[in-house]
RNA sequence: GCCGGAGUGGCGGAAUUGGCAGACGCGCGGGAUUCAAAAUCCCGUUCCUUCACGGGAGUGUGGGUUCGAUUCCCACCUCCGGCACCA
């Protein structure tokens, strides 16, 4: 009776050992510049995994998956002599924590420190390498001061257009003060025309600076959410619901902290070129950001003191704008609604007041009204009706529009249905039998642009309209300014406080944090009119300017703190760069630190060498992230203009379910196998197996806790790694687990005899065995960074499953490359082999070229591309020398017999194909 | 509708530049061991045809380029992800 083969009661014995002694030891302590022990020299490498948020209930399947990927990769890096930062910490503050403190009655302090507690024992189980001692949460005081202190130097901070920099507001001052820049109409900059900063008052000069500021206050149509009671991102709102729990979410017009991320819109669309990411994320972000180039144009609304302004992309057609469309929420349709009494321009207003986006968007058919206004077309000079309709939306460009169905297929929709002129600007060709003509095609019915290109045509009405006062070349985006506040109680207060004459004051960086106040009620206020929840803490809320630190009023004026809160995303913009230096005091990380994980020893890293992290942050995280780290790399903080050099994305891990004949879906546990087939057991009716997302409802959700206790980590780990490409998505099936494990005992047994448990050590080595050893040291390696987890296991099968005894030797190189992957065990046969130290700081195997072929390979003969005949030669056999082997197989001269060989394609060490006929 | 990605055995998947399709794992079949079972080990396992040797077909479908195509080109189908009246 053997005791000592490997078995998951053995291997969680094993696992608990080595966690123990790991964390006791520091093992995967990592040193910083400036630490003793540090070695400078060498490159590093950061690796980096998606902040997780500590839900109350527990890790699910895709958190191991990519972690376990992340965790590999770190190994080897470090045994191929790199310092490796790779840590873990948590994204804590935010909607979902406090709707579950709600849920459960109990603080979200409490329950969010208690998921903490899970999160880390789940992932301390699976033995991923963290730098434990670098651990932080962002409701740390320690963390969320920091978060403060970058939502003020945003404050601080605006953006130069001509330089596409951000500069500290002072710049902008002392550039107002000696007349480098003067304050246009629009309170924008301005080199020439304007007023002097000398001609403003006090209040005027507050006002144009705010007016820069990256971080501001605007008074803007937010998504409100009434049943979350906050103001919601753009990027959080997904066919009019939020995206946390799919409420409702109505426009509604706030005055709101607003951060001017469109500024930095070109900035953000430049940076994607130098990174390597997914494509997919890069359009994605590319797409949202959505930058067009078009002119904007006011066009005179007649008999009004007033013009209308649109926002177009095909100027040259102008020439057939024979309407305009406002959109319903237009300003110029509240003054139609006053001096027009029509019935049913009132009633359709109405009506799309009270329309969802999601209706808007189910329904396509156009819609609309006269609104009694008509405009001037500056080029026809004729006068256009101005309708109102719900196809132009207020959130895109000046939310009017001039229609030309001529060469837009919306506008073309709804100049039928109202039979309104279609004026054809562009020629189509001959054959042209469609709608409207969207193509490239000589201008007509346009003065003095006819027979020009499009190209040619936009850039001769562009100066047209510009010397004629009628409007300016325009680029629009898609991206809006983000809102930045919430009216909810978890997350960080902002470091702003107003006082008796609204006016808004930074709080000074030595007065940091401003802690959030405890509060016993933290249930939202459901209301259609925010109510920030920190207002009820009127202790905390009303205070003076000395206790709050603001520098620039009295000590004791009364000042009232903002009562907003930062939204989830702020804790993560930036947890990247407190990993390197996390405990530091003065500064969010130490300068040099922050160097030399981000840029590297040679200065030329692009910031983390590996991100891996679901796409579902393509437009959130990664977006915003991007954005506070370019400020910050404008204003000298960070060292490196772009946050994470590599990104990958893994794939979803989905499960089974089964499908009955209408399509609708059974759970797993209502299906029995009967003579090979589903049958659902209420019903006895065949139901067919289908790959589902995994979801409570459908009970084919995996936990990783019993996945552990069943198992073992090292087995749970090959496996999320064997199921397939790390991008793909992948069923979880549950009996291809025990695979794993059997490869560990296997590898187990070729190691360590399994009646002593002492190591085995075979005389000699077997040749051949030891070519296989060199050829799964090198694929693996070369796997691992390919991120091809599953080819890299796969040649550490056949290695162990071809190889005779092992010599001692061989297990030591063996146990190497197996640590990355099943750490535990590698660790237990390293020590029980009397390796020094851990296998973690052991070094990565070198192989030799040499072995990694054969003296003699088989290659395939074919003719006319079948393959008809094998025959073996040396591996380094000539070009003749192959095609004499092929022609003379005894085989192949028989299916030569009455043909005539027209030509011969040898291509060495691979195939020989014989053209006969 | 537009933009990505993907379609390979019963299942998950593998295939350097265009060069032996199905590595590896699961499952399944057979055998060894065992009183028996578990575990383990060995052999087999794309489909069709043949007693067999062998032959034929085959990487979503249809064409094309090539001595040779899972790989390149064209058209189409299906699935997944994203965007969607963006002027």
């Amino acid at each position: 009776m053997s005791d000592h083969r490997y078995r998951p009661d053995l291997a969680k014995k094993i696992e608990q050992r080595w966690q123990k002694h790991w964390q006791e030891s520091g093992t995967y302590r990592q040193a910083n510049p400036g630490d003793p022990g540090f070695d400078a020299h060498r490159p590093k490498y950061f690796g980096l995994d998606m902040f997780p948020y500590p839900s109350g209930s527990g890790l699910h399947v895709g958190h191991p998956l990519s972690y376990t990927a992340a965790d590999i990769i770190c190994r080897h890096y470090r045994m191929k002599g790199r310092n490796v930062l790779h840590a873990m910490g948590w994204d804590a503050f935010g909607l979902p924590a406090e709707q579950y403190a709600i849920q459960t009655g109990v603080h979200p302090a409490i329950t969010t420190r208690r998921a903490i507690e899970t999160f880390r024992g789940q992932l301390q189980r699976f033995g991923f390498c963290y730098d434990w001692d670098r651990e932080f949460a962002t409701i740390d005081e320690d963390y969320y001061c920091w978060t403060q202190w970058i939502f003020l130097e945003l404050y601080e901070t605006w953006f130069d257009k001509d330089a596409q920099k951000g500069r500290p507001i002072a710049e902008l001052i002392a550039a107002g003060e000696s007349g480098a820049i003067r304050i246009g109409i629009k309170n924008e900059p301005v080199t020439d025309g304007g007023r002097a900063w000398s001609e403003l008052d006090a209040d005027e000069k507050r006002a144009f600076l705010d007016g820069q500021r990256l971080a501001y206050l605007g008074e803007q149509t937010v998504n409100w959410c009434p049943k979350l009671g906050t103001a919601l991102a753009n990027e959080e709102v997904i066919d009019g619901r939020s995206e946390r729990g799919e409420f409702p979410v109505v426009r509604k017009p706030l005055r709101q902290w607003m951060f001017r991320i469109t500024a930095y819109a070109d900035r953000l669309l430049a940076g994607l070129e130098d990174i390597d990411w997914p494509h997919s994320t890069k359009s994605m972000q590319t797409e949202w950001i959505g930058r067009s180039e078009g002119a904007e144009i006011e066009f005179r609304v007649v008999d009004q003191d007033r013009t209308l302004r649109v926002y177009t992309t095909r100027p040259d057609t102008i020439f057939g704008a024979t309407y305009m469309v406002v959109a319903p929420e237009h300003e110029l349709v509240a003054e139609a609604l006053a001096s027009n009494d029509d019935p049913m321009l009132h009633a359709y207003v109405e009506a799309a007041r009270n329309r969802s986006d999601l209706e808007r968007i189910e329904s396509k058919e156009k819609t609309g009204v006269f609104t009694g206004f008509m405009a001037h077309n500056p080029a026809t000079q004729k006068d256009v009706p101005i309708w109102v309709a719900d196809y132009v939306l207020i959130g895109y460009g000046t939310g009017a529009i001039m229609a030309v169905p001529g060469q837009d297929q919306r506008d073309w929709d709804f100049a039928k249905k109202f039979e309104l002129p279609i004026v054809r600007t562009v020629k189509p060709p001959a054959d042209f039998d469609g709608e409207a003509f969207t193509e490239e095609g000589p201008a007509q019915n346009s003065a003095f642009l006819d027979g020009l290109g499009i190209a040619d045509a936009k850039r001769g009405i562009i100066e047209w309209i510009e010397e004629n006062g009628h409007g300016t070349a325009h680029v629009n985006y898609r991206l809006h300014d983000w809102l930045f506040s919430r009216q909810r109680y978890w997350g960080e207060p902002f470091p702003i406080v107003w006082d008796e004459q609204g006016r808004h004051w930074p709080v000074g960086r030595d007065a940091l944090p401003v802690q959030l106040p405890e509060m016993a009620d933290y249930q939202p206020i459901e209301s259609d009119e925010p109510q920030p929840l920190l207002a009820k803490a009127k202790d905390w809320l009303y205070t003076t300017a000395g206790e709050a630190g603001v520098d620039g009023l009295p000590h004791d004026a009364k000042v009232r703190r903002e009562s907003n809160t930062m939204p989830g995303w702020a804790g993560s913009c930036w947890y990247y760069l407190r990993y390197a230096d996390p405990s530091n005091k003065e500064r969010f990380a130490a300068r040099e630190i922050e160097q030399y994980w981000m840029a590297g020893p040679d200065g030329k890293s692009q910031g983390v060498d590996l991100y891996i992290g679901g796409a579902e942050h393509a437009v959130l995280h990664l977006l915003y992230a991007r954005f506070w780290h370019q400020v910050l790399f404008d204003r000298g903080h960070v060292s490196t203009p772009e946050p994470f050099g590599k990104m990958f994305h893994q794939g979803m891990i989905t499960g089974h379910a089964y499908q009955r004949a209408d399509k609708t879906l059974v759970p797993i546990d209502e299906v029995e196998e009967r003579d090979g087939q589903s049958i659902e057991v209420a019903t006895g009716e065949a139901v067919t197996e289908i790959v589902a997302k995994m979801s409570k409802s459908l009970r084919n959700v995996v936990n990783p806790d019993d996945l552990l206790e069943e198992w073992g980590a090292d087995t749970v780990r090959l496996y999320v790694m064997y199921m397939g490409p790390l991008s793909d998505s992948k069923p979880w099936s549950t009996d291809d687990v025990t695979g794993m494990l059997r490869f560990l005992s296997r590898s187990w047994r070729a190691m360590i005899d399994v009646d002593s448990g002492e190591p085995l050590n075979a005389g000699a080595a077997d040749e051949q065995t030891e070519r296989l050893l060199h050829r799964a040291i090198a694929k693996v390696g070369a796997d691992i960074e390919k991120l091809h987890f599953n080819t890299a296991i796969a040649a550490m099968i056949e290695f162990v499953n071809g190889a005779k005894a092992l010599t001692a030797d061989q297990s030591n190189r063996f146990v190497r490359i197996l640590a990355p992957f099943a750490p535990h065990m590698a660790e237990e046969i390293w020590h029980r082999m009397g390796g020094e130290g851990s296998v973690a700081n052991a070094t990565w195997p070198a192989f030799d070229e040499a072995k990694l072929v054969d003296e003699e390979v088989e290659i395939a003969v074919q003719i006319l591309g079948k393959v008809r005949s094998r025959i073996r030669v040396p591996s380094d056999a000539s070009k003749d020398a192959l095609e004499a082997a092929a022609l003379a197989d005894p085989a192949i001269v028989a299916q030569l017999e009455g043909k005539t060989v027209r030509k011969v394609v040898v291509v060495p060490g691979r195939l020989v194909n014989i053209v006969a006929q």
